[in-house]
DNA sequence: TGTTAGCACTCGAACAATTCGAGTGCTAAA
DNA sequence: TTTAGCACTCGAATTGTTCGAGTGCTAACA
């Protein structure tokens, strides 16, 4: 459909404005060495590219911008290759060859490294905990009517939630209860946790433990509403590097989506299918990201996408950069989670 | 020192300015109903209080602004009574209403409050839990090498850490220790956890526990890295909405400073001395947080001060509402931590 | 002696006029 | 088909002008 001088054309232009910011100009352009053609033979070739969509003017007599249309089909079609330094390897390399002890520090640091080298801001998503399973349950108890519930799971992550005790029961009927929760539930995903509390055990539970069915409910609540996992962010000042985004006004709604969290972390919830995805403009669901590109890469350990790292910038964002350290930082996390849970 | 016209004056500038956010002319002044004399006198006295160095021109025909100097005369000395509204109240009282059941939600929405009624930033600081006391300690193995270490506290706090679990080290060990532990240690003050851990209970466990000394290691940098408290904000992005930092260039630093976090924690962790604190401007130690004014209140529980909320806002703030505010909710707060540790 | 009216003066904000340069589209010649 | 040339457009930057809100100072007044 487009010519290769087109594309050429095409391509150099949004490589020229991601760079510069600036809209460019048939003469900017005829000067670049990689083109060999005069002004006008680029004015005419823009002016059709214009009328297909993929570029166009700020105002009358300007230079072109690309379009919404224009950067989807460069990443689809025209993304120039681009290596990572070795020192940039070196760095993530760094971030994943500690010890890993906690999983939210590794995804926190995921996160900053992201940030730190492509500048704009980043996000991380931690590993669903609904698929891991069970490893054990306890029950403190810390005076009569309360106590502190803790669900550990096979990947070592701790869950705890304040729950209120029914006047009805007693410290053994307590222990009774966590007893056999561990030894009947133990290896269950916690996705199926609520069912199998209310399918297998609740016979061998109504058998001993007075009102079993009351803590139930209130046990079950907790385990309901498994606080959602956290979103990791870092380099949320780098918005405002970004000279498109120099008016207030239009990074506030940005930074207040950013704030909210629950938004960009359902957006990433969403992002299961593997590899890296961009979603440029108005291809963002959310309202005020009209001006921003999210670029999401999933991690996974075997075939398994667990989780998802992102980039949110302008759409003016240097794509190709962007896409290449999202897909280093993934592999390498995967890597670290591998070894990770093999050691579980 | 100052007459009482003078104070007068100074009170409605300030008055003025924090309202309007424009210098104040001496003929806008004179306007007021509750200024009887001619601009042409106020002029006179306006001149006096900038030889004071209490008012100041932004350029040489303008109107006055507080400097530094007149805001903390004004926040020490003429502070405008302020009372809530009944609709406030009802919304501060509301947030405490409810049951707890997790001191961090319950911080959370403290801060969310705080910016909701004073349009401005918020932080909230958890209490420190190094003087609540070990309740349980718990260890459950993972595999062979690692485990979670769980501590929970009086207060219903859980902290937890992976740990690596020397080789030397068996099942049935780790049980006993843990035994002895909550024997032993249950009651005791995280922060002498460490302490008693040397002396008290070494020899026991010296004696039933091969190795026990390198465990101790492990254990005690868990311990000794008692995570960092949280630090809570609530409506960060309202920094924007102060027309002093209707420029990137000055909520930059300032963003950078709250995205870090650690500066802050500290800055509101010194805060002990109970009451309302206000620092004004320059007063920050922190770069950046010049054109700031920071007002902390404590809330405890009897006599101790357990931790700190505060407000963060441009220097023309309003002072007075603030204040009023901060005070309620340290008050309501207190109150409710009251309640749920002596449930405790 | 303290207060005020009046006056000359200053400065920033807002607006219009002008210039400059980078860009365009179109036409005609190579 | 390509390109040189030309007339035209528009935004950005610069300049000048006006307007109003402010000042300090002086002299007159109570």
């Amino acid at each position: 459909m487009l010519t290769d001088r087109q594309l050429l054309i095409l391509q150099v232009i949004i490589d020229d404005f991601i760079r510069s910011g600036q809209p460019v100009g048939s003469r900017t352009l005829s000067k670049k060495h990689q083109i060999a053609f005069s002004s006008a033979t680029i004015r005419n070739e823009m002016a059709d590219l214009e009328e297909l969509g993929y570029i166009e003017k700020t105002h009358i007599s300007s230079g072109r911008v690309p379009s919404e249309k224009g950067y989807r089909y460069y990443v689809d079609h025209l993304l120039p290759p681009q290596r990572l330094t070795r020192a940039d390897i070196q760095k993530i390399r760094s971030v994943f060859a500690e010890r890993i002890y906690e999983l939210e520090k590794l995804m926190q640091k995921s996160a900053q490294i992201l940030s730190e080298l492509t500048n704009y801001t980043s996000i991380a998503l931690g590993p669903t905990f609904k698929e891991s399973k069970l490893k054990r349950m306890q029950i403190v108890p810390l005076n009569e009517q309360t106590a502190v519930a803790i669900v550990v799971t096979d990947t070592g992550h701790v869950e705890n939630r304040v729950v209120t005790i029914p006047s009805s029961m007693d410290a053994g009927d307590l222990e009774k209860m966590v007893n056999i929760f561990n030894e009947r539930l133990a290896g269950v995903p916690l996705m199926d946790l609520k069912e199998k509390m209310e399918t297998e055990v609740a016979d061998v539970m109504r058998r001993h433990i007075r009102n079993y069915d009351s803590v139930l409910n209130t046990l079950m609540e907790t385990l309901d509403a498994p606080e959602e996992e956290k979103v990791f962010f870092a380099g949320k000042a780098n918005m405002l590097n970004q000279p498109e985004f120099s008016d207030i006004q239009k990074v506030r709604p940005l930074l207040d989506i950013i704030e909210q969290e629950k938004d960009i972390y359902r957006l990433l919830r969403k992002q299961t299918q593997k590899g890296v995805r961009v979603s440029i403009g108005h291809e963002n669901e959310l309202r005020g990201m009209e001006n921003c590109s999210l670029i999401t890469a999933t991690y996974s350990v075997g075939d398994e996408p667990l989780g998802a790292i992102a980039i949110l910038g302008p759409t003016r964002m240097e794509y190709s950069r962007v896409i290449t350290v999202l897909n280093r930082v993934a592999s390498d996390l995967s890597a670290a989670l591998a070894k990770w849970y093999q050691s579980q």
